[in-house]
DNA sequence: GATCCTTGCAAATTATTTTCGTGATAAGTT
DNA sequence: AACTTATCACGAAAATAATTTGCAAGGATC
């Protein structure tokens, strides 16, 4: 468990001296990681017993332990517990973007549900054909990005941001067939009918969405990305490089059951190798 | 600067003993962040001094400097220094997808040139057009986030795949336009004609693109995306990752130039907040 | 008024850094 | 080739700094 989920978890407990100790982590973070603990307990007013009582307190070894803690999860964990420092100056704004892209997979990592994952790409490699569907900007952008990387492995699919194309689809599909849907927001109902319809059909359906959510119970895998809520509705970007690495592990993990597809991949390779001053047409490769 | 690309810069030149010290956080770096600098001489065989002298060497004021950037910077740094684990094992494939898009992020924002986006920023924000240019499968999204992000702050913008296309708009602009294009490879040709025709007639010309490529010499402005050969080449997705948060920083950037923007973007959350029921659609706001 | 908790002081402990000297290697000199 | 001389890496020990512990005083609570 990481310091900072501890800090949140203790806080009501802390005593005066210790919440003013918890206070400069928070503000003054960069002081805080390189301060010693004199430098620490100055600031704070209290003395440095305290800071190592504090230390403690908070699941650390030591002093030293807590310094190193602190560095390792600030990386990840400092920006989504206070929400913005949101300075127009464009060093912080660089930085802010950044930190919340690699929190975004960071956050997906954890939440990831290895299992499921395997299931839809097993279900994906032997699929007759495949019907990737997502609508508005960001989900048809990963449908697009699901076809794109599964056609190269010699599979059938096709991707659709159409509602209307989705239902003719999603009533023509087969039992053999396998429909895999995105919606940031869980909450398509289009794509929860197209889904609905499918499974009368015994089609099989694939949700990546927000666990839980209207779009995950109406499919029958759900392939579940859980990003705290901050990142989620009003900074789509971080949201979408986690869906586009989800894509990206799953679509891996499918080449993986193809043997065809790792032959296909080596000659595209050899051929980016040969070709290396083509233009960006050929890095679509993989 | 981070330790580890220091390490990489020094390795040559590191004295044996310092060379075991190094090897040490390569390869027991959960060790390494933990020891105290007695317990990590005693692993390198070496005295507390020489830990000392390295940690200098390496840019830190002191051990427990050290100790902080190294926990700071491990988090993301450490994979890269490594080849490959490349197993066939699902966690494994996930790990190493998410550690590589995270590296991406990493690298981008060391390699960023603030100066040379902040001009960029500028220019966007002031065109009376925008002319947003990228083929192939990942340039053209590039272009088409570009389109997306730009035209809700009010400015006129277009995104073209279309090589006839391009060249086409490049004839046509005026002084007061700008032309930006992306190319993952610097290479694109028809990219290079198209900036090479629009200079003539004195449009400005922004490239999202590798340092000191065709396309990079063809632009005025240069916004340099410089990641590792290794994340290039053969992994599409964290390279397209990093040129997504690069359009995300720009994007952001432009929007605190333009006073009306921050209008609008308030108006999208108002309404995101109370409408959250909705479907995907929405989240396409910021 | 007893008890418990918080806190700081000072001493003890531990960790880190500095200083200094040795030995090894390389470069220059006779 | 042999002999300085310079340079550097390295560790021992001393000096310094940081951290922890034990203990007692001051408050708050019951």
């Amino acid at each position: 468990m990481d310091i900072f989920s501890k800090l949140q978890e203790e806080k009501a407990r802390l005593s005066p001296s210790e919440t003013r100790i918890a206070d400069i982590l928070l503000n003054d973070f960069e002081f805080a990681v390189n301060a010693s603990i004199i430098e620490l307990a100055d600031k704070a007013d209290v003395s440095p017993p305290t800071v190592t009582r504090f230390c403690r307190r908070v699941g650390c070894d030591s002093f030293s332990d807590f310094k190193v803690q602190l560095a390792r999860t600030a990386y990840v964990g400092m920006r989504y517990l206070r929400p913005e420092p949101k300075s127009r100056d464009p060093a912080d704004v660089a930085q802010d973007i950044i930190t919340k892209a690699q929190n975004a997979l960071f956050l997906l990592h954890r939440s990831l549900d290895m299992a499921a994952i395997e299931q839809a790409a097993d279900k994906l490699s032997k699929a007759e054909m495949i019907y990737a569907f997502g609508s508005g900007g960001n989900s048809s952008m990963i449908a697009s990005e699901l076809q794109n990387r599964l056609f190269r492995f010699g599979l059938h699919v096709t991707a659709s941001s159409d509602h209307g194309m989705q239902l003719m689809m999603a009533a023509a599909a087969k039992p053999t067939h396998v429909i895999i849907g995105s919606s940031f927001s869980g909450r398509n109902a289009e794509l929860v009918r197209a889904f609905s319809l499918a499974r009368e059909t015994g089609v099989t359906t694939i949700a990546l969405t927000q666990a839980d959510s209207p779009v995950a119970q109406a499919a029958d895998i759900v392939v579940q990305i859980d990003l705290a809520e901050g990142n989620n509705i009003f900074r789509p970007t971080s949201t979408r490089i986690a869906y586009l690495a989800a894509v990206d592990i799953l679509a891996s993990l499918v080449a993986y059951n193809i043997p065809q597809a790792a032959v296909t991949l080596r000659r595209i390779k050899q051929q980016l190798v040969a070709h290396r001053d083509g233009d960006d047409r050929q890095l679509l490769g993989d």
